[in-house]
DNA sequence: CGTAATCCTGACCATTTGGTCAAACTTATT
DNA sequence: AATAAGTTTGACCAAATGGTCAGGATTACG
């Protein structure tokens, strides 16, 4: 087996199995940090036949990538030009934040990846990803041409976008920790300051000087 | 050797050179990532050596950590009760970015080691770091009941400092494919964007409903 | 139902890696 | 200069790890 789509029931069952044990044992340890033994365990498969459906250790994790990628651009590429602008930002905020409450291990797999230079992701990320940002971005002057939102940089309102969002995620158990007790979850706190920032970075300024 | 102080000249020479080097390859490579050879040949010195000094590739992380978590704390530590509120957290975030420009390495240290579920600094974590954050806080929530700030969760202000200025360090790769050509020093821009953010966030509301 | 294709495994291998140790070499001290 | 203390190294080891392979089991299919 190369890289072609799974045909057989089999296949279909196992590589799901497989995506699913990289995806948590890739996001926990870094790619280094993971093993081959503990992917194939996590997965309910021998270490010899999980090689039979991937070349390589690094096979799986490109693979996970960059069947990840998609899905981790919805929320972005789901900016409409034709919403109202600051409302369309708030509600990218919102899903965002929603991926790392509902995703966390695939915001902590691109972390790791990405932490480390992104050397399995370079390629990815000055094509398909910036060719996405730059659409957007130009949309974003676009609206602030027409005053629609406050003049910001808007590739670092993407940037900002990012971190923020994903900060709750990828820090989770610093977060955590600091906010004390196990009783709390920061996402609800999160998303209200999260709108409030955006809102007030983002209204356009009226009647200043 | 164990955790005492360097007291020879050769041993204060060799200590500082493998922290050097721990800290180069430890946050290009994360824990697991990175080998003793790679940290050892860092250094100039031979394995062997190496673990004279210091008695596991573990102790050298650990060490590496709680000597660096000091000064990564310095900028928040420097938030001061007596200053302009507005300017005193703007001064913290131009600080925390500053530290983003410099040491890069310090902020992916800790980025990889978080991410990963911090196993060996949750306790730093819960103690020291904790206790300086709330400490800050409440002096934040004070700025707030005195008006001199707009109302916003004091946690989560924090942890937006900490998120969008460490991004700029720990993403750095993403950051600067995505803005394009290597001519471009993203830092000056985000520091501008930064302080637009912060001013619009933090800015009291005068005179609304 | 027979056979080809697919799937799975135990045994095995080479390399990497964290770590040890005895002995040799330096440096400081009297 | 003698000697003690501190420093360095080559050789070595056991465990972990990524990966191979020949053959056996299972499944799909005419």
């Amino acid at each position: 087996m190369t890289e072609q789509r799974p045909r057989t029931r089999i296949q279909k069952r196992n590589t799901a199995a497989i995506f699913e044990a990289a995806l948590e044992v890739f996001s926990q340890h870094g790619f280094r940090g993971a093993t081959l033994d503990q992917i194939a365990k996590a997965a309910g498969l021998s270490k010899p036949n999980l090689l039979y459906y991937f070349p390589s250790k690094e096979a799986i994790h490109v693979a996970l990538l960059s069947k990840l990628m998609d899905t981790w651009l919805d929320p972005l590429r789901a900016l409409d030009a034709d919403g109202e602008p600051i409302e369309e930002l708030l509600a990218y905020v919102r899903r965002k934040l929603q991926m790392s409450r509902d995703f966390p291990r695939e915001s902590r797999l691109f972390a790791n990846e990405i932490v480390q230079g992104a050397p399995r992701m370079i390629a990815a990320i000055e094509g398909e990803l910036k060719a996405l940002v730059d659409e957007k971005a130009a949309l974003i002057e676009g609206w602030i041409a027409a005053g629609k939102i406050a003049a910001v940089h808007p590739y670092h309102l993407i940037f900002s976008i990012w971190s923020l969002t994903q900060h709750y995620a990828d820090f989770d158990v610093q977060v955590r920790a600091i906010l004390g007790g196990e009783t709390v979850d920061p996402f609800p706190q999160a998303e209200e300051y999260l709108e409030t920032l955006f809102t007030r970075l983002l209204s356009p300024v009226t009647g200043q000087v």
